[in-house]
Parts: structure tokens; sequence; C-alpha cells
DNA sequence: CCCCTCATACCGACCATACGGTATGTGTTC
DNA sequence: GAACACATACCGTATGGTCGGTATGAGGGG
């Protein structure tokens, strides 16, 4: 895709960059609101690079969709929280590094596709079913685990794996709306304590200290480098 | 507020009729995408009549939240889930209610002030505390049944009424997110069961008949004539 | 009872700008 | 020299917002 030149190292990055001004400014302030002008301002390009790149910028919103669901699976793929050997301690661990990465900072702590597919849902198919790839995707990594702790631990019941792996992302997007209403981060780990609590629950296993959500295996601090989601 | 006259009655009410359209478009479009334009052209009303009675774009956005607040305020208090003499009974039927009223047509159930306040609560703080009262006051009306179910069953824990009121507020908000992702209102009626076996589970009581949420005391078919949130 | 005044409710033309998008040109690499 | 990766200038339109004006009705004085 890119080209980069001895002379100019950075050329052939304007897509990339546009990609993550995109990503930050959609998060800060919705998809419609954020004008073709102000990406490329943000991505220090012109005009012409944006259209160059993207057809319009309804496919800028496609693209961003797509780059957002490459890096989140990537950084959730890399994160620990794939460490313990119970599948179930597992998806505990997923729903624990979750809460650990909500920052003090609603915004950096938001979701792009979940911001944007509320807007353009009715709008902007296109847009609509990359949103759907990202979050339904991310679900399905979840799936295995919850499938398997199942199997361990003998339960027979009328929900499924991959409904479960779903309610784990209601959950995050909800969390994510109340936290911003209430500009506080604080709701957002309320909520999934409620969902770490609601697995337990199902599982029938207690919690390791009372007041929190488990241990995720790492330092939250040293998440706050990460990509959110 | 209005003046109607003999000669046209429905002078007056060029607010009023805003602020539906505004409901409507908002929810289907977003705020952003909405123009004043649409606004008028939907409400039959002139520009001259949007801006007598808003000062601005941004104080149609904080009236439309607040008139969404009263309408489904006066909707959830004459809804039937109240009946039961069992205030845990009623916190269920809450949820049912809840599950009852997604339509098949998911912009219609959708929250204008979910919609909201994840494009602007950065942007438009006015906005943001609008709908914050809107999510919160709703949540606040679950509080007490809640807190009665709790005191009835002897419940000691290690999470609030008010918390918990505010999770199904997360999950109904994170139900109509997924929902909108995968186009398919039934994402929000399995994430409504999860919350309904959730608050089950913290309660210890069984589900009444296996892959429903309860009876909630109404025809569905009822419901669909009212206001949805 | 009439008339004057004032506030409200609304109309519709107008404005500056910001918007998404295009056309053309230039330098670089293969 | 073809293809790419941009840059610059430009275009038509839609946008939020303004402004002067009009119609209606309530209240009060004579």
């Amino acid at each position: 895709m890119s080209r980069p030149t001895k002379l100019h190292p950075d050329r052939g990055d304007a897509r990339t960059r546009l990609l993550t001004a995109a990503v930050d400014l959609i998060r800060a302030r919705g998809f419609a609101a954020t004008s073709v002008d102000d990406l490329c301002r943000a991505a220090g390009v012109t005009k012409g690079a944006f259209f160059h790149h993207f057809a319009s910028k309804e496919a800028l919103g496609v693209a961003a969709a797509w780059h957002w669901a490459e890096t989140t699976t990537a950084f959730f793929a890399a994160a620990p929280y794939h460490a313990p050997p119970d599948p179930l301690h597992r998806v505990l661990a997923y729903v624990a590094f979750r809460r650990a990465i909500v920052s003090d900072d609603i915004t950096e702590s938001s979701c792009l596709v979940g911001t944007m597919v509320q807007e353009v849902h009715a709008s902007a198919p296109a847009i609509r079913d990359a949103c759907a790839a990202s979050i339904f995707g991310h679900a399905a990594t979840l799936e295995a685990d919850i499938g398997a702790a199942m199997d361990d631990r003998g339960i027979v019941a009328d929900w499924t794996a991959a409904s479960l792996a779903r309610q784990t992302q209601a959950v995050v997007q909800g969390a994510l709306v109340l936290a911003k209403a209430g500009d506080d981060p604080a709701l957002a780990r309320d909520s999934l304590d409620h969902l770490d609590r609601y697995i337990r629950l199902l599982f029938g296993v207690a919690a390791p200290v009372p007041g929190g959500a488990g241990e995720s295996g790492v330092r939250p601090e040293a998440l706050a480098t990460g990509l959110p989601a």
C-alpha cells in the first residue's frame, strides 16, 4: 500500500495517519461532527491525500472501522488474560482486563465502532457492517473459552457460549455509554464488576477478593500505553 | 407557552412538533447529522419558528433530552410492571417489559439520550448533562423496588440497589448498540434475557418458563403503540 | 364596547462560512 | 514512462444563524 522514500521515509503513511486521526477524532466527537478538513489537519496531510486514499468520507468510516478491528485484535491477542490454564479463569481475566484498561479519560477508553454504529446504523450500512464485524468478531474470540468452561464444569444451560460472549460486549458498550453520560469512568468499572459477578454466578465460583473484579495478572499502569477498545 | 387561535388551533405547538421531530430524526441519524432544515421540514415549520423557540441547535438538543425524559417518565409510570405486590417481581417485570417493547424496527426502540450522549459527551456538556439526567433519573425509579427486594430477602451484598439499577440501564444501552450493529432486535432481547437471569441469580429465584424472560403481565402487541425508550 | 399597546408566535429572505468533493499538477520510484 | 503518492486551487451546495416583518390575542383605559 505505502511507498516510503529514502528522502521522505514517512511518505506513504498518510493513509495510516488519517486512520489514526479518525480513531481519535471520531471517538471524541462522533462521525458526522468530524469533518474531512479536521481529519486532514490532525493527520498533517492535505485534502488531496485524503481523497487519494479514500473515495469518500463514508469510505474512510469503513476503513477506520476495519483499522480499529485490526488494532484491537492485535492488542487483545497480546494481552495477558490468555495466560490462566483454566478457561473460566481466562474469561474472568478478560473482564478484569477490560476493567483495568478503563482510563480516567473516557474518550480514550471509548470504542470507535460502538460510537460510530449508533450514528450511522440506518444511514450508512457499509459502516454499520464494518462496525458489526469488529464487535462480533471480538465477541467470537471469547466463545471458545466460554464453551470450554461450560464443558469443564458440565454446565447445561438455556444460554449459549456465543450468547454470553455477545453479552460481555453489550455490557462493555453500555458501560461506556453510562460513563460518558455521567462523565465518570467509575460507572464503567461498576458495570464490569456486575458482569464479573454474573459470570461467576453462572459458573458457581466465588469472587477472589471482595470489592473488586479479580486480578487481571497485569499492573493497570502497564496497560495505559496500550490501545483500548 | 403556547397561544392557540380560533382560526389556527394548531398554533403555538411548533415547539412541541420540533421536539417530536427531533426525537425521531436524531434517533435515526444522530444529532450532528440532523440539520436544522431537516428538523423544520419534518415538523412542518420554518426556520424562523425554530430559532424563535430555541436559541441554537445545541439548545434544541438539551430541550429534546428533557422532552425525552418527560415522555419516557410518563410512559414508564403508566406501564403495567408496577402491579406485582412483590418488589422483586416488579423489578423482573420491568426487565420483561423492556424486552417486550423492543420492536422490529430498531430505530423506534432506540434511546434518544443514549444515542446523543455518545456523540456529544465531550463537545456539548449541556446536552450531555441533560442526557445524564434522563438516564440516571430513570435508573433511580428502579432503586426503591430493588432496595425493598433486598430487604425482603435479607440480601447482604457487595453491590447496592443504586448500582444494580444503573446496571439495568447499562445493559439496555449496550443491548441497543449490539442490535443496531447486527441490525437485529433479537440481539437486544438476548441481552435482556441475560439481565433477567443475572437478577434472578442475585436473588436466588428460578426462571418461570425456560427460554424467555418471564411474563410482563401485558400482551406485547398491546405495547407496540406506546412510546419506547 | 372600542381602541390602543404590548408580548408572543411565527414567517421567509438573506448571510458568511464550512462542508464534501473534484480537477489538475508535481515529484518520486520502479 | 507508467504508476503511485501526494499537493494546491477550486466548486457548488448545505449549514447554522440573523433580521425585519406580520398576524394574533391578552390586558387596560376611557
